[in-house]
DNA sequence: AGGGTCTTAATTGTCAGACAATTAATTGTA
DNA sequence: TACAATTAATTGTCTGACAATTAAGACCCT
């Protein structure tokens, strides 16, 4: 990983360098490939400390704004954190799952946002991984979830809760149904999608008479988890699924039937 | 999002500037934030031409290097992409699906072997998820998917196939049973994490009497999704997870058994 | 000897100015 | 009109410098 990098034009030794696939690249996007290779490698383990900015610019052979760059990109991924003063450096982060659902988060919501996903694809992506974990968190859940559940139905029962705050609240009990299933990656990939999809939910409005029926689908969820019924929690996400999917048809028509803006 | 940031010492003038949460965060991390911020609240629309970095650092109230700092932050998430010459400069990105399914695959990778995640664990998940779109792969299944299934096994029937050329295409077979949902969020958020977890997978080695089982398998699911069977996939996927795992332990049991090195 | 304070060195963060490389638009010319 | 040369704008990179931060070591006092 500390090999200079390839340079187009100003070479004047003769070591042969490993160029990297496109010569093309920038320099700092090189050198953070080479920095990162090396961490995904494991030559580099977690809390490692990296050279020096000023060795890296050495032993790269480029200057130290160059190296900065590549640094920042590091960073902004989160692979590596940076500490000023004596015992400073940038040192390997280890990345935690708290991080990494961020990242995954953020990365959802502005592919979904960018490429005009429509709002059943979405619905149907939601609802099929969340059945997905239904049997092992009607199996698995533990007094926690089931008072998770239930905090957030009271919530979603207040009356003058705003649209915003009642797919929020909705998004947190769907989670708390996922964490049940105590699988960590299970939580990790399917809680992520389903809170990348709450501004594509926001969308729709969630008129009082709809609340109740969605209000009452999770309380028969939450019944069915206690008594730990995979299959009766299934039917009501089933339920869910129609009853949103509908929603959203009746708001979408609605809203094509007004003028423009 | 072109107001100059908080600069702890410097401050001259006094037009109420917005601070950030973290005063203490490097200006090239306020700058990105905000860019970042003006992407995601629609501010900055797709293919938009962000001002010139002389502009930026004008108007932040920092030198370019700073400013070209928080320019990689955002090139290394790809919501920007720069351009050299005279009608260049730093435009908003379309992040498209295979981008953020780039980046998925190496947050979940690295997440992964960061974490110590068990195998066991990953193998639940995985096989959980794709269980969950095999009902609607089963009856969205086009001759497209069907054939890539029956090329994957033609290829772990290759009797002098490598470890790990076989997991992959045991990857590959299940990402086309994860393409036939025909629904792109469930492909991104399912195959990426199929993937994601080949690392671990290519820490079991597949014998030969066990590739026959797992075959045998494949052919099975081949010829349920065929016969558009839902119930006899989400059997085989279950019978698969079983084998797998038996597979995972008896490794486990036999490394263990082996001097430490 | 112990403890607190000061200095010092290493390192990242930021700046200024400069030049090279690239690319599209403009201008000039046949 | 078509093609070539020039020009201007912009990013990529370098050099050198200084500020801010932090830990370790030196020093002094009790």
């Amino acid at each position: 990983m500390t090999r200079p990098v390839a340079r187009p034009e100003t070479r004047t030794d003769t070591r042969p360098v490993t160029r990297r696939q496109k010569t093309s690249a920038d320099l700092s996007a090189q050198i953070a490939a080479a920095i990162r290779d090396a961490i995904v490698s494991g030559e580099l383990i977690v809390d490692a400390r990296l050279p020096s900015e000023a060795e890296l610019s050495a032993q790269f052979g480029v200057s130290r704004p160059t190296v900065r760059e590549a640094l920042k990109r590091l960073a902004a991924q989160s692979l590596i954190r940076t500490q000023r003063g004596a015992t400073g450096g940038a040192f390997v982060n280890r990345l935690s799952y708290a991080e990494a659902y961020r990242q995954q988060i953020t990365t959802s919501t502005l592919l979904l946002s960018m490429n005009e996903v429509d709002f059943e694809t979405a619905c149907e992506a939601r609802y099929t991984m969340e059945r997905a974990c239904a049997p092992l968190a009607a199996t698995r859940r533990e007094a926690e979830h089931l008072a998770r559940m239930h905090s957030e139905i009271a919530r979603q029962q207040e009356p003058d809760l705003t649209d915003s705050d009642f797919c929020a609240s909705d998004v947190a009990f769907h989670r708390a149904l996922v964490d049940a299933a105590m699988n960590p990656v299970l939580s990790y990939q399917l809680a992520g999608a389903v809170e990348a999809m709450q501004p594509l939910m926001n969308m729709i409005t969630f008129k009082a008479p709809y609340r109740e029926t969605l209000i009452a689908l999770h309380m028969r969820i939450a019944d069915a988890m206690e008594r730990q019924d995979a299959n009766r929690v299934v039917a009501c996400l089933d339920d869910l699924q129609s009853e949103t999917m509908a929603l959203s048809r009746k708001a979408m028509a609605q809203r094509a039937s007004l003028p423009r803006t």
